[in-house]
DNA sequence: ATTGAAAGACCTTGGCG
DNA sequence: CGCCAAGGTCTTTCAAT
């Protein structure tokens, strides 16, 4: 089903500045890799039709817009059928205050990453989209004290 | 030292339809909100003076570039002086393989979010950058089966 | 696959309601 | 604050190498 692409050096650079910074222009892309604007555009181009780069996301500070609170859900779950887990795991992604669902191994079934404007949000949210459903056993949250995050290619090449 | 600067509509509008997709032009987004393009490049310059909006960031499918494998690692340490803590975070986020660092209450100290080539890669990566440092007492890793991120604002409004 | 050139669209600023 | 208008810049296509 997917393609066997190889993917030279210079499409890799394309990808890691990109990753750093979608905003810059397709002529700063090219300057920067050593191609001609028209031929950075056309590898850009082709990353995207085949799902390389699959698009691009504005960071905004969520704290200036009021979510000043930003908690990790260690999350057990039942009877772990795989149709309830999944609609599960789909209808969670689908709340607003949730920015990642990860279905996973381990001592908990599903971490999820949320952002909330004050306690009594976060616990409305776990009341709420969790706790309140039958596939939920237990949720362990976890306050963020700290993060940082990363948008650079995983490979120091 | 951080203003209180009030958003209207206008802003969230603006700020709801860059997090889906940063790609959007002035134009497109100037007539999606009801603005003139002048007015609307106007408003996003401000947010970005005022640091609410922080940049953009390409989204890339990392199993398309070698990367199959991601996991989501506890991290529980032992003494918790806050310069030792903060020092090894910030080591942490440095990693290429690793996506975010969340420093939180409860039972784990960091989660950690890696991706990597494969399994070897995987405990290579934990072998060298957590269990090698003495502030790291125990490493519990969750393999990760299924992953949805949201990218849109956490306001129904 | 890469390039240069051309046409068109867009961004960006300044002046005005 | 918002809009219009104008200049300059960039994107985007295409024929040629």
């Amino acid at each position: 089903m997917a393609a066997e692409p190889d993917f030279d050096r210079t499409d890799f650079a394309i990808l890691r500045l990109l990753m750093k910074d979608a905003w810059l222009s397709n002529k700063q892309i090219a300057a920067a890799v050593g191609l001609a604007p028209s031929t950075c555009h056309e590898r850009i181009k082709s990353l995207r039709a085949r799902g390389v780069l699959r698009g691009a996301h504005a960071e905004v500070d969520l704290r200036a817009i009021g979510f000043a609170l930003e908690a990790v859900l260690l999350v057990q779950l039942g009877k772990l059928e795989i149709d309830v887990v999944d609609n599960f795991v789909s209808a969670t992604a689908t709340v607003p205050e949730v920015r990642g669902v990860f279905l996973v191994s381990g001592r908990a079934d599903l971490i999820v990453h949320v952002v909330a404007r004050d306690m009594e949000h976060l616990k409305a949210i776990i009341s709420e989209h969790f706790n309140r459903h039958a596939v939920v056993l237990r949720v362990e949250t976890s306050v963020v004290f700290n993060r940082q995050q990363q948008h650079v290619m995983p490979l120091p090449l």
